[in-house]
DNA sequence: GTTCCGCATGAATCGATAG
DNA sequence: ACTATCGATTCATGCGGAA
């Protein structure tokens, strides 16, 4: 039933070139931020960020579909006290080169990293741009809007008020807060601001971003059968989304040890599965 | 009690000149967006709004205490279907100009305008762009400390206050040990991004922002006897909260129908109160 | 079977120290 | 002077084991 999902091993700048024009309906990435994950990337310096990754966007932009969406996850860190413009600069590199700047989405995560700072306080939110090739693109709102009626009714109506709290909290809800405003409505669009915490004790491999991520932007901008690719898949949590909603996942990852735990996943998954 | 407030009439531009060089401790402000409130405003291109700002930043840049500390509310529109560049240009254009681009908060507006649109959610944040003269600046973190989490009131909040007194006493266990770290741990510092409702019920002026929003950054940012500094002043907001929390206001407005309105406002104020 | 607590774990940041 | 590394700081979350 699962559509097949694919794992390319090496440099997203070389493995793009094997994937067919205008083939991706979704991409949907978050690239390694600057000067970060030295041991595993080699880290990329903040000053030639914008460099290193418009020979990548340019290959994105091959083989994205004319109605299709590129969702950049990205944050700037602060050096010497300031925040860095690396992610300015390629915002305005990304449209110089055909993209258009739809949209900014906010990530505030909820669980931020903790410390204290005389001058700064914890950076608990994150970019999720939003870059398309035309002004219409495909965009399937209803299937990210909550149904509150009977879903509410379920969930809210029997909890307690200790579990409501505790829910409101929750990850899963993506928009934890809103819950109490939505009682009573029966379908909500969402906003351009996202809740979501990030998965922090997950044995072995820790996910950059929780399931929910990837999995609200493949519902919002495709459909079964459509192509989601993530060139920097990591540990392949959108690819594994992807299959699991039924898309075709194409991933791509430098990092050996990470294509192989990528495969063993796939692998195990295409087994039989016994219930 | 209060401390002064003064509004100036007139453009930004000409009327901080007037100001003392080094004499603001905080600048709060929402200039006008790009190519909105035409009505009042007259409406600035967003290609020409970077053009049209510096030269007043250059002032704020004069005004500012060195300690001090620059806060710019503003979120670019969405202009034939892409987000506008003008406020990443802004912040490069500040900072070769001299300005920190220290930090960037996030104000998630819980209660955005509602609405749809075939491509675009409902936008329910804008930015807070921080910029300060030096690397080291006045910051009174304290002031600003939020309540903690459902974390410690689910843990602790069960535990009656005898309790807490008995193993607290029995530190030996290693039970009361931990839990004495806890004690009068209520309250954490807060992150970059800030959930604040707009305030709808402001009759005649548009509701820049809600009142909680300069009082958090008055706060965090000055102590009582410091300057405010408001160049697009509007319907008064800051400056009232300023002279409520004993700050020194200084408001510039260029709209004679909002001046009248916030001077009306500050005569009433000094009239004697009666309770 | 719940509920509750201990603990490890993060896309962090700054200042000091070392080469 | 400029870069690389290290320690200290801090808090929301989920898991596992205990009450």
């Amino acid at each position: 039933m699962d559509e097949q999902a694919t794992i390319l091993s090496g440099d997203a700048r070389q493995q793009l070139k094997l994937l067919g024009t205008k083939s991706v309906q979704l991409i949907f990435t978050s690239p390694p931020y600057a000067d970060q994950r030295k041991s595993t990337y080699g880290g990329i310096h903040p000053d030639r960020y914008v460099d290193w990754f418009l020979p990548i966007s340019s290959e994105l932009l091959r083989v994205l579909k004319p109605r299709g969406t590129f969702i950049l996850n990205i944050k700037e860190k602060a050096v010497n006290g300031e925040r860095h413009t690396y992610v300015l600069d390629l915002i305005k590199a990304l449209r110089e080169q055909g993209w258009l700047w739809t949209e900014e989405f906010i990530w505030h995560k909820k669980n931020c990293y903790p410390g204290k700072w005389p001058n700064r306080f914890r950076d608990s939110w994150e970019r999720l741009l939003q870059f398309n090739k035309l002004r219409k693109f495909d965009m399937y709102q209803e299937a990210v809007m909550v149904p509150v009626g009977d879903w509410a009714k379920r969930r809210l109506g029997n909890l307690s008020e200790r579990d409501r709290i505790r829910d409101e909290s929750r990850a899963d809800s993506g928009f934890g807060k809103n819950i109490s405003n939505w009682i009573g409505r029966d379908m909500v669009y969402p906003t351009n601001v996202i809740h979501m915490a990030t998965e922090t004790s997950n044995k072995g491999h820790s996910a950059v971003f929780p399931r929910q991520l990837p999995e609200w932007f493949i519902k919002l901008f495709t459909q079964p059968g459509d192509t989601v690719l993530d060139p920097f898949a990591g540990s392949g949590t959108t690819l594994f989304i992807a299959q699991a909603m039924n898309r075709k996942a194409i991933g791509i990852e430098i990092v050996p040890e990470y294509v192989e735990a990528i495969e063993a996943k796939l692998a195990f998954r295409k087994q039989p599965q016994l219930v």
